[in-house]
DNA sequence: TCTCTTGTTCCGGAGAGTAGAATAACGATC
DNA sequence: GATCGTTATTCTACTCTCCGGAACAAGAGA
């Protein structure tokens, strides 16, 4: 029998039209200031500026992109507030998960955030962000690796799905023991793995039936040495156990 | 001069294929339950199957929508999130903002809400919700009316464009009247105009140079009762005094 | 004021989208 | 477990909208 298979493209032939018009809207979250031009967004994407145009007017239309009419460039709406509300809604986790990311914030004086498996990649949920004015702060919503990072390291060696495809090579057979090594711990840690200087603790939340998701802290690594970082595993497996319990007890 | 003109339709040629697909995004944020098949937005939209399950396909490529392979069904996809979090980035007021709606909500056991005008809407930014099992919540990111409820009328008043189209007829001349009264207090009161058993206060938040915003707070009629509304004014206009002084002083 | 850049509009050819039905997959009911 | 009703998905020829390129307008900066 056939299970879900993450990371796999849907069937049937898709629109061309709106995924050019969606790459659009993607542009914003890319851009390092929010507003962007006409010709800016025609650039990064390759297309025609009158193409581009067009996108703009119909998601203006919409309300996910607002046009500011001092410097006619454009920036993304609070219509997108609406959708991701609406995203949350969906994702039970999140909302049970809030008061454990605060505690383990508040015990480790770190950012503490949620992810979860998105195909081959992973996508952060929420996070509680570290008081400390020097912090980790991890982009909600974009697509990471799954091969790099605690979390990502959690999330692949939780799947059922190991998502062989990702483990080859040399590495990948480095990788794989890893992967067998953090369940056997129940948790993973990343010293510099993915982002320089940033190093993490994550460990998965298990329920049944459901994507999989991690949950863990990250810092700067001048703060968040091997040894402190020792300190914060006990307080981030009773997180996710707790969370684990929550939510499979419905 | 002309000054910015709020709720007019962006001149040229939009795509229509762009807005049905959008169409499509934005009807998961109205149904109940988050998760919607083909035909039901089909349905909704009253587009041709084929088509909607096209757009349906460009956005999972995308991200923006996940598919469950389950029951077959579509859900918002955690790419939403990337949006408004990129789009919360562009709005300073947010960040500012939320300690003082915090003190607000203490302050009166109620939920507090952050507004802004979109066209010729409000939307609901943030809101910190009252601890209350019975509470009101905003539609954070949903188009609400300008001419109800205490936020829009504060919004209505405070722009530079009054929005004359919207104050025809007897009704509109009521109204225009409010607007004045609202104009002289620094805030506006609402007593189930909207929503029916719900009450509520807004005062405006002044930034020069930007679209209006307004601040307030609601809650259920049985226990924001018109008097006890009365000793939440002045925590309000402090409150927006407070933050229109630190976004003027950048 | 002039120039350069950027946003916006226009239009006919071309190609991608559309509709509608056929098929496949699913789930409920007996 | 077989049947039926429902829903998702695929297919294809036609058609209508989108595309591109250039022309135009509007600002920004010098």
């Amino acid at each position: 029998m056939r299970v879900e298979s993450p990371g796999e493209r849907p069937s049937g032939r898709s629109s061309e039209v709106a995924e050019r018009a969606l790459d659009v809207l993607l542009a914003f979250p890319d851009s390092q200031d929010g507003e962007l031009g006409v010709t800016q967004i025609a650039g990064m994407l390759g297309l025609e500026k009158s193409r581009v145009h067009r996108f703009l007017t119909a998601l203006v239309n919409k309300g996910l992109v607002v046009r500011n009419p001092n410097n006619h460039r454009y920036a993304l709406g609070p219509r997108t507030l609406a959708l991701a509300q609406a995203a949350l809604r969906q994702m039970d986790v999140v909302d049970v998960a809030l008061p454990y990311l605060e505690q383990l914030r508040d015990a480790s004086g770190e950012t503490a955030g949620l992810a979860m498996r998105v195909g081959n990649s992973r996508v952060h949920l929420v996070q509680r962000e570290s008081h400390n004015e020097l912090r980790h702060r991890f982009d909600i919503g974009a697509p990471l690796p799954l091969i790099a990072g605690s979390f990502g390291k959690v999330l692949l060696a939780a799947s059922d799905l190991p998502g062989d495809e990702l483990l080859v090579g040399e590495q990948g057979e480095a990788l794989r023991k890893e992967l067998d090594e953090v369940r056997r711990c129940g948790f993973a840690e990343s010293y510099g793995e993915r982002v320089p200087g940033t190093h993490s603790l994550a460990a998965p939340v298990r329920r049944s039936g459901h994507a999989a998701v991690a949950i863990g802290v990250s810092g700067p690594a001048t703060r968040f040495t091997e040894e402190r970082g020792k300190t914060f595993i006990p307080k981030l497996l009773t997180a996710a156990a707790a969370l684990s319990e929550v939510l499979t007890a419905h």
